[in-house]
DNA sequence: CCATTTTTCGGTAGCGCTAACATGACTGGA
DNA sequence: TCCAGTCATGTTAGCGCTACCGAAAAATGG
């Protein structure tokens, strides 16, 4: 039988030292069960008792054992985070958000990348097959109808991120997109212009639309007739950013400020008018979605509306652990919809109308 | 005592009935613990026991428990990753590669961030104290002299990925940086260019000069006389390829063609050009270096060196769990030295000179 | 005051895996 | 032939925590 000091020097590594549930216990003066209740949150502990436990945890510095605990509680988390492309600045902020909320909750994060329309059904399914037990969508695979059905059929738990329009029967954590491209056009039209013009997202992805309406909102409360040549459509992408602006800049009656549903479109932008000589935000305001790190990638830095990703991301992890964690409980816990706030971010890119 | 159908039902949510050790050890008629052996790649264990291990582990799609692994192996290897700020795109890419390693070898990844020159020491220092067995150092940090002497005084392993000159007892992982630049700008003078300007990258990082180098010996090789005037100091963001390429242009004689350190100096060099109406590559080729999704956001896409960056940082994860587990049997490892290939990828920025 | 319920707490038995030792089957040299 | 020295495998004993059950203590009722 081992005692407790032969213990202590088996232990290896940094933080061999780590005081276990047992150390709890005796210094409270109790058994470990209620040491471990106390943790959980649990009733059934009188207060006195609780007390005692709270101080000597806070006395000994005491921290659960992560692995002992997914071990012996019934089953570790095993989360699938599907992936196809969006901006490579979105994903980034969006995979050290839910990485950290992983580390943070002890649970798996297994990413998967698929292509956008073609395998994305076949690889949710490897990933499903593979054991997870929820997954993560981020945009634009957060509107994919075919794989909300396969979700739905399979009965998996899923979270979709910064969807404009929440399918049924799925959770969601999104910022209010119509709200936010309202907000930034108003600030727009404070600034004095007249004729905005507006580069719509890619039409997959139903936050696309929320902005859009944001955008003719804002206009018809300044009493602005919606001018449809103002109008262009995008992919979301530099190029389709680029090309939507020179439509937009050959116009009769070019606009005096462009407002893009993304940053890399509003930077597309931002390229085509130095290309034509014209200066930001002189001759032309320009102004961005998302607050990736490409808005200040760029110069004049964008003016944009910032989108809370990584806090998104983390949200995402935590509600798809609750989620799980209720399931197997033998609940049927009801789609949660979360919405985060955005802000408006001032920068370079924007200002007065020219003459 | 718990039969095994009744330990059966009692597993909860998806994945209740994964197979567990034991039942690759009955279906391979051996003992849970060679079964174990087999999975750690241990020798001692006849070929014809291994194989049977293996086709049952096949069979069942068994995959060992993370939690009881790490419970009962003495210990996780949390593995820490401090980046500042390099490009989205780069970190990105980073990003998606040490995590997928970190799954692959049941590892957690704490990642932290922080600002170059401010702070990155005592973030380090945060993430020591709380308890990483190893660190990822990722550019720029995998320069910092302040960093890695504070590594080495705590004796913390550590990974430095993508310097231009590794620091002595740390281990790294990288590209030639000199060739690569060499092989690119043999390629640009392959076209017919003579002119040839070159916008280095941040000083701070040693791969920059790596990458200057390359690029003087090339033209040296061809016979051609450096011309300083052709060389302009950058710093590897936009901004910075912006003002380097307005002076590089603004030359009495300027070059027919841009190679720029990164990709997100050669978007700016292209930027530039437009502004100026050139065309690229008709007026003035492009060069970019890394091959982030940036060289395909934009347009013409880049023709560039490509850098596995992915590899690169799921090696470093290889390397370091290698080095900790090497560790903690009380060896002492001698810093290794891993050089990945790069590639030369061409695409449209490209192209023989004007006249 | 005792019988019954409710609350509070402890003991026991693992979760699935591996370190460490024990065992047995060989090998080869004296 | 026998014993030491391999190698291959099995056995035992936990890792640190929590589910489960049952006992003790407290509250309730008649």
């Amino acid at each position: 039988m081992a005692t407790d000091r032969e213990r202590k020097e088996k232990r290896k590594g940094r933080g061999g030292d780590a005081p276990r549930i047992e150390d709890v216990a005796k210094r409270a003066g109790v058994s470990p069960m209620t040491v471990s209740r106390v943790i959980n949150g649990a009733n059934h502990v009188r207060p006195a008792a609780r007390d005692a436990v709270n101080e000597a945890i806070a006395a000994l510095k005491y921290a659960p054992n992560r692995a002992a605990r997914s071990l012996a509680g019934g089953g570790q988390i095993r989360l699938g985070l599907l992936y196809s492309n969006p901006s490579a600045a979105y994903l980034s902020e969006f995979l050290v958000g839910s990485l950290d909320q992983a580390s943070r909750s002890d649970i798996q994060l297994v990413v998967e990348k698929c292509d956008r329309g073609k395998g994305e059904v076949a690889r949710a399914r490897h990933l499903i097959a593979s054991g997870v037990d929820g997954i993560l969508l981020p945009p634009p695979l957060c509107d994919s109808q075919a794989l909300i059905d396969l979700l739905a059929a399979e009965k998996v738990t899923a979270v979709a991120v910064a969807t404009g329009r929440p399918a049924d029967g799925i959770s969601a954590v999104s910022i209010d997109d119509f709200a936010a491209a309202r907000a930034m056009t108003q600030h727009i039209l404070a600034q004095g212009h007249r004729r905005i013009g507006f580069i719509i997202g890619n039409p997959d992805q139903t936050a696309s639309a929320q902005r859009v309406e944001g955008y003719k909102a804002a206009l018809a409360e300044a009493g602005i007739a919606i001018d449809d040549t103002l109008i262009e459509q995008g992919l979301f992408t530099y190029r389709s950013g680029l090309e939507a602006t020179e439509r937009l800049l050959d116009l009769p009656k070019p606009p005096t400020a462009i407002f893009a549903s993304n940053d890399d479109m509003a930077a597309a932008a931002v390229a085509v008018a130095h290309r034509r000589g014209l200066d930001v935000p002189g001759d032309l305001s320009v102004c961005g979605f998302d607050d990736t790190t490409l808005a200040t990638a760029i110069w004049p830095e964008l003016t944009n509306v910032r989108q809370p990703i990584a806090a998104m991301s983390r949200a995402a992890v935590e509600m798809l652990v609750a989620e799980i964690n209720a399931r197997r409980q033998g609940n049927t816990p009801e789609p949660r919809r979360l919405v985060l706030d955005f802000a408006l971010i001032e920068r370079e890119s924007d200002g007065r109308p020219a003459e």
